[in-house]
DNA sequence: TTCACGAATGTAACCGGTTACATGTCGATA
DNA sequence: TATCGACATGTAACCGGTTACATTCGTGAA
């Protein structure tokens, strides 16, 4: 484990001079730099970045906070966000909170111990403490949003995706569309929500709160959620997932009704993940640019820790509606 | 961004002082300990974590090398990664490397840069350059793993587990079997391509090569592998994926070749990743326990770094065979 | 010869904690 | 009263780099 001293000693240089030759080596005579490559072979040496980043007071590393990274949507926002931050040579810090507001203040905390130079908050919670006293520090909030972020923002135009996805299903026929939604207090899904009654009234069709289920995002809640729906006398002839792992486990009961997708019922998702095309019948879903919004979030974050002035510190990422066979005219 | 020196001057008390009361409360007075935590409320003030770890050449963070995690096989084995790491204090540098041996090769030299106490290794390759003169560093390979690895590793018995859905496959009457395998360098599928073939050996069953195809575990490729089989004149009865990611891909196309499953022809994955059980029909496959991976690598490698003996430097983690209703009777 | 100047290199302070060791204080005991 | 020990606290070195400033050296011009 040799130091920067211990390399100076073989090389019959000062200390500084070694640091120069890795640093900025044309300041070092020709024959000098030699001698301290050498050295630096010799004794295997490997700056400690410990003590870089200590002298520097920059650690080059960003905290990231990602409720689940059991979601597929998740793991490419974070691919993206890896993919930037090794670009710019910083490195990923990656922590799973579960959605826990104790654990996101616990990792937010690395930044302000100064182990991190900055945060990824990809759930609409700010992890920092309210108190006056204590300053901001470097934040960027993305995919799920605060209605009022303090910091800098990358987030989807929520209300109008599932407004659109809504229009697409009243345009095939439907009169009678469920939904299910995501986590109770989530921005986002109070977004697809009005999105879905916004278009509902613009088609003058009579809202029916009772036929909007919550879910949780899995599998699981989508399977329930459709139960819930279809065991009903008034079943409808839509339903609206508000991610597609919530329409996988809707699609599987559905087939377990007996319902024919879309042929009995249409079947709607949000996200696009990577299966959502190869489910039976192939999903019809709202396409979010997920490595995209990491690599903003990144790019964002780091301007924000250079001190550099943000064009648009709030960006909304564009999505696209994606018909594919899961849904289609009213039988 | 108040230091020690700050705190123990609002309190009046000597820099050690403020040290101790933080993290030996019990060695100071009461009277000094109130003294310098309202010292330390007030100067808003947060432990540099860099300075702590300077001091004391550990950093408590480790560096997980992840091919993909894209890959709802390595987000669970992360997931667990990450709970087991909170556990014991430590922070998780996620590094996301394609399988790029020069990116891993990095990320790894964050060690010997004492940037992380260690290394948790997914892929087959040993990311440390393999000089006499350097030294080895903590280390731990999990998942696939190399046949002689120079250091601690968790594994599956995927020849067994191979073996074992084989057999599943001929015991439902198959003789004609196909297999789609992983990139091809890789120990892991060397490994449940040899279960493959032991158990039709076994059973007397004459192993056609040409049966054997290619993939990389991505959708795409279970696609791409399954039309090239079925295209053939000699169709296999049964077709065993060696990831189930590479399953779906496969029955995407068996079912848009118009065969029925089990009826036509049995497909088997392999993972049981959270998708396998909702495809339609559900997935046979085989389990992993996935976050305890992580558990475990995380669990050893900390042991590695503490210096501690090691009872069982190599493990082998359990397997099941998930019999659903993918495969069948030979039609 | 002397001086100025630039290039190359060395010296040492600094980043912010921790901790071995030194010092100081107080009460108990001889 | 002197001495001792337990306890509380202070002083300063240390971790391993970076870098401002100082020093040394060689060269060319006056």
């Amino acid at each position: 484990m040799s130091s920067i001293r211990e390399v100076a000693r073989l090389a019959g240089v000062s200390v500084a001079t070694v640091s120069r030759t890795l640093k900025k080596p044309d300041v070092v005579s020709p024959k000098t730099r030699e001698r301290v490559l050498a050295a630096v072979d010799k004794a295997d040496y490997h700056p400690n970045r410990t003590a870089i980043q200590f002298r520097a007071q920059k650690t080059q590393s960003l905290v990231v906070l990602v409720p689940t990274i059991a979601n597929t949507f998740y793991a490419r926002v974070i691919s993206g966000i890896q993919q930037a931050a090794q670009r710019f040579g910083y490195a990923v810090l990656l922590c799973h909170t579960q959605g826990d507001e104790q654990v996101e203040a616990r990792y937010a905390a690395l930044v302000s111990a100064r182990q991190a130079d900055g945060v990824i908050q990809l759930r609409a919670h700010d992890p920092f403490p309210a108190t006056a006293t204590s300053q901001r520090w470097p934040m960027v909030n993305a995919c799920e949003v605060l209605d009022d972020p303090p910091c800098p923002s990358i987030r989807l135009d929520n209300r109008t995706a599932a407004r659109e996805m809504t229009e697409h299903l009243i345009a095939l026929g439907h009169r009678h569309i469920a939904m299910i939604k995501g986590p109770r207090r989530s921005p986002l899904t109070r977004d697809r929500a009005d999105g879905y009654r916004d278009a509902l009234a613009r088609a003058g069709i009579t809202h029916n709160p009772s036929w909007i289920q919550p879910g949780d995002f899995t599998p699981q809640s989508g399977y329930a959620g459709a139960r819930a729906l279809i065991e009903r006398t008034d079943r409808p002839t839509a339903l609206f997932c508000e991610s597609d792992e919530m329409a996988i486990g809707a699609l599987h009961y559905l087939k377990h009704a007996g319902l024919r997708v879309p042929h009995d019922i249409s079947l709607a998702g949000f996200d696009d993940i990577e299966f959502a095309r190869y489910c039976d019948p192939p999903l019809t879903t709202i396409s979010q640019p997920a490595e995209a919004f990491g690599e903003a979030a990144v790019e964002m974050l780091i301007a924000t820790i250079d001190g550099q002035e943000i064009d648009t510190s709030h960006r909304t990422m564009p999505h696209r509606l994606l018909i594919r066979a899961s849904t289609g005219p009213v039988g």
